[in-house]
DNA sequence: ATCGCTTACGATATCGATAACAATCGGGCG
DNA sequence: CGCCCGATTGTTATCGATATCGTAAGCGAT
């Protein structure tokens, strides 16, 4: 009895090799590597040869491959809380764009705001044996600090300043944006300033801000501790307006709310709407960030701006010159750049 | 007269390599290569050495190395259009929750709503050799399409229904879903519907959601062709406002809108707000994405639902099946999820 | 003609892991 | 007691590219 029809395998078109498109083109391995190399001394003719060769075979480069002799993988590591939040995709699509243009490649991972997870995401990270990586964050468990410091590449750690940086920062102060916004409400008058964040310690950039949000009522002899920390990271919109209500119940005569974020400070704002207390009339409300709701929701909220794409720029760019310092064999030169925040007022306070 | 003091090179502590460890633990690299996979068959005795070794010496596997014996690099292209946008970072976020349980690897890349930066992403994904691909479109470059059908790998085209699906799909109709919203709001009274969309035809998840509200207008006998493009695809807050005063300028008798994502629907009410227009009294507006604005802007937005990250699950489910097939040497089985969409009304329309 | 130098290319030895197969050891069983 | 078997471990041969060094040819200067 014959077996069986057999089953139609899947033609698994083993993808071409370079010692394929070599032989097709009448050359060794070595010259067809060069020849897609843009770099690579190769006769015209002999090029035009190899990429004809090419493109029969439909042949792609294996990186992977040429990765293990060449030992620079290419790949750039990048940890962000979240892919979100549009902070932080700013922030990705900046690094790719600088990153992009040497022909490196973004690995990207999330943390959720957990230092935990981040300890895990580096080390899948380092098994990719990245030539360098970004992290969005100044404060990591022991084991990932460690991990980071002795995987022998560039680090960066953006948005934030940590206190003992590991090697390369992009950042600013996030306590001291949100200091500059409690006494810009200050200045317009308000005296019964409250805090709306997160419940979590995780985030540690949200932490921040309360403290400085702490430090600028202290300083001004204003009515303390008027915080309501509601959820986890990421605040959403809908916390926010839940805890515009208890902010309201616990302390009835707060005049402004600096939120967390301004996806929270506009949920706080359309449930004032929702129960008619005027803002900024009734109280004002300001946010962090400057997402583009802010922008365009009326009323326009007051905000921290902080250019997120250029914190990615300026990150990428700092990375490729750590690289490169690697390749010329220069001695490593860690830098801290502290990028600008603006306080932008608008018709929400 | 001595040379200056001689720079402090970096110790780039090269990393550990698999023998070394081995050499540690007095066993072969082999042992230990089966220690650190789950399934390795290794006494207990053994693999308590071999990870005693392992973490004296800060070992990370190099899967880099691994990937071309192996010949299964664990990484996943995933091509989405912007990652900025939240509907297609929650698609990204699902995709990332199956596959890591898998121990694979996203590879994030950005075609900026572009087919030919999808098809020049598509090369530069390949030459990573990744063991899938999922991009979010159903149309293609002729070449990319030449590149996904021949790598040899599951693809998986979602977030929409193409003609002729390469491989696996997990989508649904923009043009349906948009229709159905049009009759939605016919059914409410509305005759003289309006659509505000991007100018560009590079968005085609857009164009089809423009069809599908030519066709309805078509079908229930109103008046057609009233259409706005404005602007290139992420259609913005600010555009979505300024279209939607060209809409009324242009045909003052619109009742109702449909704007092409609920972020141009929001930039418009807002604008509606601030000219003094009720919304829906004067005009009605519809969007499309469910995005998290649209539940806690007021009025709250009317729009068509899909399950983003559902969409991300089960592209994932569908690959990991797809790489199990192969794995197991079964016939290749393309799959078409049709996954579904859900008009929401709320107080916008 | 010789030398030196550049350009274009090939041969070989890796890079660090895993696949595939071989070897060893102990124990159960006829 | 001999044989077979499963569990554990080692050996060897790759995977597909690139680094490095070597070689041959071409060419101008002396």
């Amino acid at each position: 009895m014959k077996p069986p029809r057999p089953t139609p395998r899947t033609i698994t078109k083993r993808p071409a090799t370079m010692a394929e498109v070599a032989a097709r083109a009448g050359v060794s391995a070595m010259t067809v590597s060069r020849a897609l190399k843009s770099d690579g001394a190769v006769s015209e003719e002999t090029r035009r040869k190899i990429l004809a060769a090419v493109d029969e075979l439909g042949y792609v480069l294996d990186l992977s491959a040429g990765a293990l002799s060449s030992k620079r993988t290419g790949f750039v590591a990048v940890l962000v809380p979240s892919i979100n939040n549009s902070n932080f995709s700013d922030t990705a699509r900046g690094i790719t764009e600088i990153i992009e243009s040497q022909g490196l490649q973004m690995l990207l991972g999330y943390t959720d705001y957990d230092m935990e997870k981040e300890e895990q995401l580096v080390q899948a990270m380092l098994t990719r044996r990245p030539d360098g990586i970004i992290v969005t964050d100044g404060r990591h468990t022991p084991k990932a600090r460690r991990m980071l410091q002795s995987a022998g590449i560039p680090v960066v750690e953006t948005w934030d300043l940590p206190a003992d940086p590991i090697d390369h920062v992009v950042g600013f102060s996030n306590a001291e944006a949100s200091r500059a916004l409690v006494h810009r409400l200050y200045q317009k008058g308000y005296r019964n300033i409250g805090f709306i964040g997160g419940a979590s310690r995780r985030d540690t950039r949200g932490a921040d801000r309360r403290l400085g949000y702490t430090r600028a009522v202290e300083e001004l002899g204003l009515p303390a501790g008027r915080t309501i920390s509601f959820g986890n990271p990421p605040i959403s919109m809908e916390q926010g307006g839940q805890a515009i209500v208890h902010l309201i119940q616990q302390w009835p005569d707060v005049d402004a709310a600096v939120c967390v974020s301004d996806l929270s400070a506009f949920g706080a704002i359309m449930e004032c709407h929702r129960r008619g207390w005027a803002v900024p009339g009734r109280i004002a409300i300001a946010g962090f960030g400057d997402f583009e709701v802010s922008r365009w929701a009326w009323p326009r909220i007051t905000t921290v701006a902080v250019d997120c794409r250029n914190i990615g720029l300026e990150a990428g760019r700092i990375l490729l010159g750590a690289l490169d310092d690697i390749q010329n064999e220069r001695p490593p030169n860690p830098a801290t750049l502290i990028v600008p925040f603006e306080v932008i007022e608008r018709e929400s306070t």
